[in-house]
DNA sequence: TTGTACGCGTTATCAC
DNA sequence: GTGATAACGCGTACAA
C-alpha cells in the first residue's frame, strides 16, 4: 500500500545513531560534518538505498531542481536539437527538465507559463509562438525571482529577460546577398509573420543585400504568412501567374524552399537554372531533396549551450540581483548547394 | 526577496473566515463543501491570484501529478509525434511531462529510471535503447506502485508491465510480400540488432513472408546492425561486389532506405528499375527524396493515445492492483510509392 | 562538530 | 458541512 520501502533521513539518523540534522547536512555537501562522519552517512544512505525526496526539499528550500521549456513543438527539427542540448547538459547539473509544447497557441502558452508557475520550477527557458507579441504572462515568473531565458523567437519590445538569439539579420542578408551574386535580379521572398522577432530581422537583414545591389523588391512577390506548405503554394501560385516570373526566391524556412521545388517540379521550372532557391534553418530534408537547397545553418546545439550557460550563471548569482535584459547572438552560415 | 507574492491556503483561509481545511476541500471538488461556499472560496481564490503549491500537495498525497517519459531520442521523427500526442493529452488532464532522453545509452537509461524515481513522479513512459536485454532497474518503480508504460520499444522477455507497441511483424511481412510480388527474386535485408524488439518482429514477419513465396534469404546479404547511415553504405557496399547482386531491398528504418537511394545514385543504379527498396517509419523524408521510398506507416498519433489510455486507465484503479502484463498492438500499412 | 526544534503548504483524520 | 490538528520529509536557525 504504501511506499514501505521508502527511506528517510530519520531512518538513517537512527540506524547510525546521529541526528537527523546532520544527515541532512552530510548528504547536501555541508563544511561543517567531520569527514569521517560524512563518510559513515554516505556509505549508509547508498547501502539502504536512501534517495531524497525532491519534493519535501523543494517545498522547505523552495528550490525544485527543476527547469521548464516552452517551445512551439518539438518536432521541428532545430528545436528538437537545442532542446536535446540543453537537457544533456542541466541533466549533468542534477536539474529536471519539464518540456511543453504551445503549438504556437498564444493562449496555451500563456496556460503553460501558469502551469510552470504553479510547479515550482526554478526556471524557465521560452521559445515563443509565432504570435507573442506582449509578454505580461511572464511578469509574474520574473517578479518573483524565477529567471526566464528566451531563445530563437524573442520578445520584439524591450523586455527585461535574457535573450539567446541567432543572427537572423547576417542569414536574411547572406540569402539576399547570395542570390544577387548568382545573377537573380526578379527576386521573390515568403516570410513568417513580422510579429515574429525572427522574420522581422531576416527581413531587414534581406532588404539590405537587396538595398546594397541596387535590387528592389516586387510587393506582389513578397509575402509574409504562416511558413506552411500550403501557404508557399499559394504564394508560388500568385508569382507565377504573369509572364513576368522571378528568378529567384528567398524562404524564410525550408518547408517553404521544399514547397518551392516542388512546385517548380509541377511547372517544368529548372532549379538553378530557371529559379535560384534559398530556404533557412538547414532542415535535413533540405539535404536529401533534389535539387538540394541552399540555406542557413542556425547551429542549434550552440545556440542550446548559450541558453544553458547564461542560465547556470542567473542560477549562480546571490538571488534576485536585478534583472536585466542581456542578448546573446549565435552565428550563422550559408550552406551552399544545388538550389542556388 | 521572498516570494511575498504567494498565498497559501492560510492566506485564502484568514480572508474569509474559514478553516484551512475547508478551503483545500474546495479547491479539491470534494463533495463535502456547500455549494455557495466553495462559489465564495473560488472566487477569492482567482481574486488573490492563488495557486496551490504542488510540492507541498505532492510531499502529503504523495502524488507529484508528474509523469516521466523515458526515450531514446527526440529528433527521431515518429518518437517527436508520439511525445507531442502523449504530452497534449496528459497535459489536459493536469499533469507534467518530465521528459528525458536516453541518447540510445543503456548506462543513462538506467541512470534516468533512478533520477525519476527520486522525482516521485506517479508513472514512467519508456522507450527502450537498442541495447536493453534486462529491465531490472524498471523493478523498484513498479515494486513502488510507479507504474510504468512501455511502447515502440519493449520488452522482449516477460515482463510484467503494459505495453503498446506497432504490429512489426506485420510490417515486416508487408514489405516481403510487396517486394516479391513486384517480382523480386535476389532480396537483400538490413535490420536492427535483434536485441531490439522492432528488429526482431519486423524480421520474423519478413522471412514469413519469404517463406510463404519459397524465396530464400542470402546471408550474404543480410545484415543486423545498428541502423545508421554509414552502416547502411558499408552494407550496400559488400551486397554489390560480386556479379550476382540484390534486385529488392528491406531497410527496417527509413534512413537506411535513404542511404540505399544514395548509393544507387553513385552506382547508376535505377531504382525502382534495377532495385526496389523499401523502407520502414515513413519519416518525412522518404517521401521528399527522388525516387520516393516506398514505406512502413506506424501512426504515432495512435500510439502516444493508446499509451495515454492505458496510463489513465492505470492511475485511476485503486492503487496497486496487481501488476499485470498486458499488450496493445497499434496497426501498420504499407505506404506505396516510387522506389518499388 | 553535532543535536534540538520548528516551519515550509497541503491534505487526512478526527471531532463536532 | 465545517473546524482543529497532526502528519508528509527535509533544511536550518539556534543551542550545546
Amino acid at each position: 500500500m504504501k511506499k514501505q520501502n521508502d527511506k528517510t533521513i530519520l531512518d538513517l539518523a537512527r540506524t547510525l545513531q546521529l541526528s537527523p540534522a546532520t544527515i541532512s547536512r552530510a548528504l547536501n555537501n555541508n563544511p561543517n560534518v567531520k569527514a569521517k562522519t560524512r563518510e559513515r552517512i554516505l556509505e549508509a544512505a547508498s547501502e539502504l538505498g536512501y534517495r531524497k525526496n525532491t519534493l519535501a526539499s523543494g517545498l522547505r528550500s523552495n528550490k525544485s531542481n527543476t527547469i521548464g521549456l516552452i517551445v512551439p513543438r518539438i518536432s521541428m527539427f532545430f528545436h528538437a536539437v537545442v532542446i536535446t542540448e540543453i537537457q544533456n547538459l542541466l541533466h549533468q547539473q542534477g536539474y529536471n527538465l519539464i518540456i511543453c509544447q504551445s503549438n504556437d497557441s498564444l493562449q496555451l502558452e500563456k496556460e503553460l507559463a501558469d502551469t510552470l508557475y504553479a510547479s515550482r520550477v526554478d526556471a524557465v527557458i521560452v521559445a515563443c509562438t509565432l504570435h507573442t507579441t506582449e509578454y505580461t504572462h511572464f511578469d509574474k515568473l520574473l517578479h518573483n525571482g524565477i529567471p526566464v531565458v528566451f531563445y530563437d523567437r524573442v520578445p520584439i519590445v524591450p523586455y527585461e529577460a535574457t535573450m539567446v538569439k541567432g543572427d537572423d539579420e547576417k542569414g536574411g542578408y547572406l540569402a539576399g546577398k547570395h542570390l544577387i551574386e548568382n545573377g537573380c535580379t526578379r527576386i521573390g521572398y515568403i516570410s513568417g509573420p513580422l510579429t515574429c522577432s525572427l522574420y522581422k530581422e531576416r527581413t531587414a537583414g534581406f532588404l539590405r543585400a537587396l538595398e546594397e545591389q541596387g535590387v528592389s523588391l516586387n510587393p506582389k512577390w513578397t509575402f509574409y504568412q504562416e511558413l506552411t506548405y500550403d501557404n508557399a503554394m499559394h504564394a508560388l501560385n500568385s508569382m507565377f501567374t504573369s509572364d513576368r516570373t522571378p528568378d529567384g526566391i528567398f524562404t524564410a524556412n525550408d518547408l517553404s524552399a521544399i514547397a518551392t521545388i516542388d512546385f517548380t517540379r509541377q511547372k517544368n521550372i529548372l532549379v538553378p537554372e530557371q529559379l535560384k532557391v534559398i530556404g533557412y534553418s538547414n532542415d535535413p530534408r533540405s539535404a536529401i531533396i533534389t535539387p538540394s537547397i541552399t540555406t542557413i545553418e542556425q547551429f542549434p546545439v550552440k545556440v542550446g549551450q548559450q541558453v544553458v550557460e547564461k542560465l547556470l550563471h542567473i542560477l549562480q548569482q546571490p538571488r534576485q540581483t536585478a534583472i536585466e535584459t542581456e542578448i546573446v547572438v549565435t552565428p550563422v552560415e550559408l550552406i551552399k548547394r544545388t538550389s542556388a
